[in-house]
DNA sequence: GTAAAATACTTGACAATGTCAAGTATTTTG
DNA sequence: CAAAATACTTGACATTGTCAAGTATTTTAC
């Protein structure tokens, strides 16, 4: 065995741990009225200026036709609202609704509350450890772009 | 030292973009003959002593019936083979044939080609960074269990 | 030893999630 | 202005996952 194949194998042995951290974190969109992917849009939808289906699908990798019905179904629960971009009348801007906005907080609250229960033990020092790797291996990742 | 909130949505924003890596990973399983899901029960498969659909169960949290029409197929396509385990005969033992041992290693193959291509940017140096971090990651996140 | 409970898995019925391709409305390009 | 491109919608369908009831076997409690 290479060295390189034990360096592949240490990476693929931590995305199989971070996918499980992930996906314990995730477990709580069972508990919620949106799916995985539901909450995800929901996410982009709050944090994106003028936004619409194309700005989503930019951010998510989504195929549009689900997407489409996805948003659909939020208008239908009365979270955003479409209308069309008077700018380009191709485009249907999406806007959350109160209370879309409402449950999208309470989504964001209790991620937070998991988030906060996983570092629960770590101490000060520890966290800030923590943080500082997360932000290194994203910057090492984003050169491969 | 930063805030609480801050550090929840800097973990947060990891997770975002660690998903996406992770995602972007498992596009690869469009192209071979198993779905994610698939994948992992095939490495549980084959990286599992005296594998069975209850020790699969202990790793992947996956609908016991779902898991079950899984290993089916799996022993149509002449993957693996299952025999009740002479010892406890409500256990079926599930071993990979050659074949499944073989498509397993295709399979990788092809994860590992991907993580090579993930790294290629990396100078040799900094990619002991990489992996220092995933393991302090690891680390750090296995004490909250 | 035997009845009841527990375990390991299977099966049927079904719901949720995602994909593909063709279609509509609108804008851009040549 | 016609043709191509863009943004989204819709229908048909496949894949993936869930729930609950069922079978075979073993363990537990008496």
């Amino acid at each position: 065995m290479t060295h390189k194949q034990e360096m592949i194998e240490r990476i693929r042995g931590f995305n199989r741990f971070y996918t499980n951290i992930v996906g314990l974190l995730d477990q709580h969109f069972l508990d919620s009225p949106f799916s995985l992917t539901e909450g995800r849009v929901l996410y982009e939808i709050c944090n994106t200026d003028e936004c619409s289906a194309k700005k989503i699908r930019e951010s998510i990798a989504i195929d549009e036709g689900y997407l489409s019905r996805i948003l659909d179904d939020f208008v239908r629960r009365g979270l955003i609202k479409k209308t069309r971009s008077p700018v380009d009348r191709r485009l249907r801007i999406i806007v959350p609704t109160k209370q879309g906005k409402r449950q999208f907080s309470t989504l964001n609250d209790n991620s937070n509350k998991l988030i906060s229960n996983m570092i629960r033990r770590l101490s000060a020092k520890e966290r800030e450890e923590l943080l500082e790797k997360m932000d290194g291996i994203r910057l090492l990742l984003e050169k491969t772009k």
